[in-house]
RNA sequence: GGCCCGGUAGUUCAGCUGGUUAGAACGCUAGCCUGUCACGCUAGAGGUCGACGGUUCGAGCCCGUUCCGGGUCGCCA
């Protein structure tokens, strides 16, 4: 029978009792860490989610108490009351390992079960045990730190927005689906058998009204929610900082952005991040680090190669050039000893399994020159080779070559990043830049079509808009992503507010007027009505917290989260639900479907 | 949907070339212990080897199927 808390008041959180706290007389609550019984002594580590303190009993002092304290077990509840006392033998591992509590009231709040893992800072349980238990696992001192510091960004984010003017605004969970992008999680309509709701992806075109209703800046801490495949940085709903300004240009939104990261910088990190950031193009990114979000806080950038092999005999290198794409290696310096021809043909595969059609190398031993070129190159030539790619001795050198330069881009930056962690390359710090002048649209080789890169409301640099029809590869967006460590953390974009060239637009990527009224005519409508230039951004809370946190994954930064096939494993849902509710819902499920 | 890795006590793992009764550590239970703090010492309990099927005289181990978890590609405008 668990015992009142009646007539008690806490006076402070466990971990925060010092030595200038001793002779007072207090009242703690918590959850049992550990006891330990020395016969005519028994010593409890109770914890909250400020840290732990030790309560001492002692037979003599008093033997109730004393008795009590002998059948405490691991995460019972307790509550304490008694005189902080200074230790006759500190613990100088602890924060409040000079004083403890000489108890002189015990009161048992509640028991527990064992639980089925251990509550201990680095826990090797594995994931998917804690997950069941996430409560249990919350209760970590890691997590209770994570989930303590991720208020605090959002905090600071708050602040920081509002002192900039921002007003944060809500938008609706259910809301019209718009199948294009990611697949739309949807929520049926009770009173409209056949019609659905969908969870919104981000609250992009609501956050455009607010701008075409004057609010000027908006901002919010958005859930949003997608339908597709979970990655370790990627969860089916999370949530984002998602902000919109009006009478804006890009470097107004980029301002902001900076403005922000400066600002968590020195609130969470205490570090100074110099601004401006550094820029790159997406043309620039791509070309040197084969990514648009390049981790820039190491080298080994790619180089093109291609004038200097073009009329080589080897096929694979001239074909690739002649074809219309290139030929581009990286310089894994001092890797030879590291990287052997085993691992070589690892990094084969790896190459292979996204899309390449092989991997050439060169590996510079001390023995001299190894590869599989050399039948095809003079010796003379291959040096030049080297010394263009400023390779030395010990360094080994890839060549991808394709017909598709941005195959060849897009292979050599996986495979830069896989060398990185196989050779354990130093990436301490943090590098925070612009990726902008994304391009407007995509070749899609499947349909053969181009298509549009960001949402169809993303406005073309003004000096593009002449190739908007004539010529797509040379139209840019004023898009740009926000890039820390090699993750995507924001996007953003100016939007279009000319309903010319919405129209445009939507004719240039295959809408006819009557679909595109179909599927966004509430906003082109009000787009009628005296709209705003206006841009903003999307930020990942949960990735950045993440990359601040250097957590290993989302799940370390968000207290419930699901897994990879999208269950959760505490509540085991989704489920499948009464026949009176599906009944409602005007919706039968086919039995081929239904998994328990 | 494809590929890769994993699944043995509550937890983390070991388990040889297929061979008697599947082990260790931590945790748990009980006893002893007056200054511990990962307390110590002694004893004990605890197993559908993910599941199903197959090969075999014999399967934790080999084969097939499947389930679960992780990573990744596709996907994520």
């Amino acid at each position: 029978m668990p015992e009142t808390i009646k007539g008690l008041h806490r006076t402070k959180y466990c971990g925060e009792f010092r030595k200038e706290d001793a002779g007072r007389q207090v009242t703690v609550f918590g959850w049992v860490q550990r006891q330990r019984d020395l016969g005519k002594l028994i010593f409890v580590d109770l914890r909250d989610r400020s840290g732990i303190v030790q309560l001492a009993f002692d037979e003599q002092t008093d033997h109730a108490v004393f008795e009590k304290a002998f059948t405490v077990r691991s995460e019972y509840v307790l509550a304490a009351v008694g005189t902080v006392r200074l230790r006759s033998s500190v613990n100088a591992d602890l924060p409040t390992g000079e004083v403890e509590i000489a108890v002189t009231e015990l009161r048992i709040l509640n028991k527990a079960q064992t639980p089925p893992f251990e509550i201990i800072e680095d826990c090797p349980t594995a994931e998917a045990t804690r997950l069941k238990y996430r409560y249990l696992d919350l209760r970590r001192p890691e997590l209770q730190r994570n989930l303590q510091l991720r208020h605090r960004i959002a905090k600071t984010v708050r602040d920081y927005l509002d002192s900039q003017g921002f007003l944060e605004l809500e938008t609706p969970m259910l809301i019209r689906s718009t199948p294009e992008g990611a697949r739309d999680f949807l929520v049926p309509s009770r009173l409209h058998h056949g019609s659905f709701y969908a969870l919104p992806q981000s609250p992009q075109l609501y956050k455009q009204l607010c701008m075409v209703a004057g609010f000027d800046r908006y901002m919010q801490l958005a859930r949003c929610f997608r339908d597709e495949d979970l990655r370790a940085d990627r969860q089916p709903e999370f949530t984002q900082i998602d902000l919109e300004m009006s009478f804006v240009d890009v470097e107004d939104v980029l301002a902001v952005g900076e403005g922000l990261m400066k600002t968590l910088f020195r609130d969470i990190l205490n570090a100074d991040l110099p601004l401006p950031l550094p820029r790159l193009t997406y043309t620039q990114a791509m070309e040197r680090f084969g990514s648009d979000k390049p981790d820039t806080r190491f080298g080994m950038e790619l180089q093109n190669v291609s004038d200097l092999v073009k009329g080589c005999a080897f096929p694979v290198f001239a074909n690739a050039v002649a074809g219309g794409g290139s030929v581009r290696a990286i310089v894994a310096e001092q890797s030879v000893s590291r990287i052997s021809r085993k691992d070589i043909d690892k990094l084969t595969e790896f190459v292979k399994g996204i899309g390449a059609k092989g991997l050439a190398y060169i590996r510079w031993t001390a023995e001299g020159i190894s590869s599989p070129l050399t039948k095809f190159f003079e010796e003379e030539q291959m040096h030049a080779l080297l010394a263009a790619l400023h390779a030395k001795q010990g360094d080994t050198v890839f060549f991808v070559a394709d017909t598709i330069n941005k195959h060849v881009l897009t292979t050599l930056g996986a495979l830069r990043l896989e060398l990185a962690n196989r050779l354990q390359i130093e990436r301490s710090g943090h590098n925070v830049l612009w990726i902008t002048e994304f391009p407007f649209f995509e070749w899609d080789e499947e349909t053969s079509t181009w298509q549009a890169m960001h949402h169809p409301f993303t406005s073309p640099m003004d000096e593009c808009i002449q190739y908007l029809h004539s010529a797509p590869e040379k139209v840019f967006a004023k898009a740009y992503d926000l890039v820390m460590d090699g993750i995507e953390l924001a996007s953003g974009s100016i939007r279009i507010t000319d309903p010319d060239l919405q129209g445009q637009m939507f004719r240039a990527l295959g809408l006819s007027d009557e679909e595109a009224h179909a599927k966004f005519g509430f906003l082109t409508d009000a787009f009628q009505y005296g709209a705003p230039p206006h841009g903003g951004m999307g930020l990942g809370l949960d990735r950045l917290v993440m990359q601040l946190l250097r957590a290993a994954t989302l799940r370390d930064v968000i207290a419930f989260t699901k897994v990879q096939n999208m269950t959760e494993l505490m509540t085991d849902a989704p489920s499948s639900v009464d026949d009176q509710q599906l009944l409602d819902l005007g919706i039968a499920v086919r039995d081929e479907d239904t998994r328990s």
